[in-house]
DNA sequence: GCTCAAACTGAACTGAACTCAGGTTGAAAT
DNA sequence: ATTTCAACCTGAGTTCAGTTCAGTTTGAGC
């Protein structure tokens, strides 16, 4: 499994790509995707409209690869940050520091991500859009079981009451990603408190 | 203060407008808002594209008009089920069941809401959008403050321990209703069996 | 300095939201 | 029973952002 991993294409020397994924997480993060206009992001990047076909399909095929990277990294760092803590308190701390532990582009990518979650729903008509779908879909299932089976883990070492360790997961997830629905770098709340408050409440919750 | 509160207009006998509002919400809830036409609601009330706009301003319009009054609903159904409960934790545990306590058509409703919550961030151009845009945020901060104050209730009654009442709030309801993005009534779990989870969850963070 | 794929462009096309300029209908007053 | 008129509706356009087309330019590597 997790075979489908996509091959972000090599970029050759001239390739605006990065760039254009920089400036489309900027504007769908601050005006919203429906907000920006696709050409606003050639104008950012300093090229024609035209010019953004030759390196993504559509406008929602370079929005569903925001989404996948976004996943891609929330993933990479829930393992990164969890991968050798034997005790399961520890290691759900851990992956709740790891989420809020983010730069103001990653908060932007999270915001475009959980603003746009409900697009994963649908198949798309074109191949790469939906190639990046249910890549995205994958990633969505992956982080789930990230969560889930530290749950599970915890509950069969005796750290944790056994509950639905599903549904619990899924509980966890949403309460975190809930934040990047409100929470503004430029706001009166500095980051680190969300998340310690937010560390506290998973591991009651998930505790007794 | 809520002196802005919208008054819906009086329908007249042959008035289509409820069964837009119903028709929409089908669509938008279970295709998506971008992914329905505007004309798809119009054939499935069994009138004009055009005669939409009797009713309606715009697409947006009738969006925003949908979630308002999802909101509305929430925030009536949480003051009326939490009303004469004096003990903190019971009125909490009922806050949870209310949230849970709804027919097919408003959790269509509740996911339309939540699919397109970023909307109530940018202002409107047209008057009337705007109007609806600014009643709908306005709720959304008093189905916040509905759980600030009830969390605030008790911690002042030594019910709960003493914790950022309004970030805790926060993250009862964005756990509470980041539900809506995964639950479909098709699903094998019972709905009752995630609201039993949520209420435990929500009294385990709260309290201690 | 040649080559050719990568990178780009202006002009035209598409489709869904919306506007316009009226036409129809039926509840209620006469 | 007729009239009235606001509510309700319509077909024919308009608009505009996203997209396609039919090529042209650029520059890294031979």
């Amino acid at each position: 499994m997790a075979r489908a991993r996509i091959v972000d294409p090599d970029e050759g020397p001239r390739s605006k790509r990065a760039a254009i994924l920089e400036a489309a997480v900027e504007y769908f993060g601050e005006a919203g995707y429906e907000n920006t206009k696709w050409s606003d992001v050639a104008d950012r990047v300093g090229i024609g409209q035209t010019a953004l076909y030759h390196y993504f399909e559509s406008k929602a095929h370079c929005l569903l690869t925001i989404m996948r990277l976004e996943l891609q990294r929330s993933h990479d760092m829930f393992a990164e940050a969890t991968a050798d803590l034997d005790d399961p308190v520890e290691a759900l701390r851990a992956g709740v520091r790891a989420a809020f532990a983010v730069s103001e582009h990653e908060i932007r990518q999270m915001r475009v991500l959980q603003a746009n979650m409900s697009l994963l729903a649908t198949p798309r008509k074109s191949k790469r859009e939906e190639t990046e779908r249910v890549a995205a879909r994958q990633l969505v299932q992956m982080v789930e079981r990230d969560w889930t089976n530290l749950l599970m883990r915890g509950m069969a070492k005796g750290a944790f009451p056994v509950r639905d360790a599903h549904m619990l997961g899924l509980a966890v997830l949403g309460m975190i990603v809930s934040v990047w629905r409100w929470y503004r770098p430029s706001g009166a709340i500095p980051l680190s408190e969300i998340s310690d408050l937010i560390e506290g409440s998973v591991v009651r919750m998930v505790g007794e």
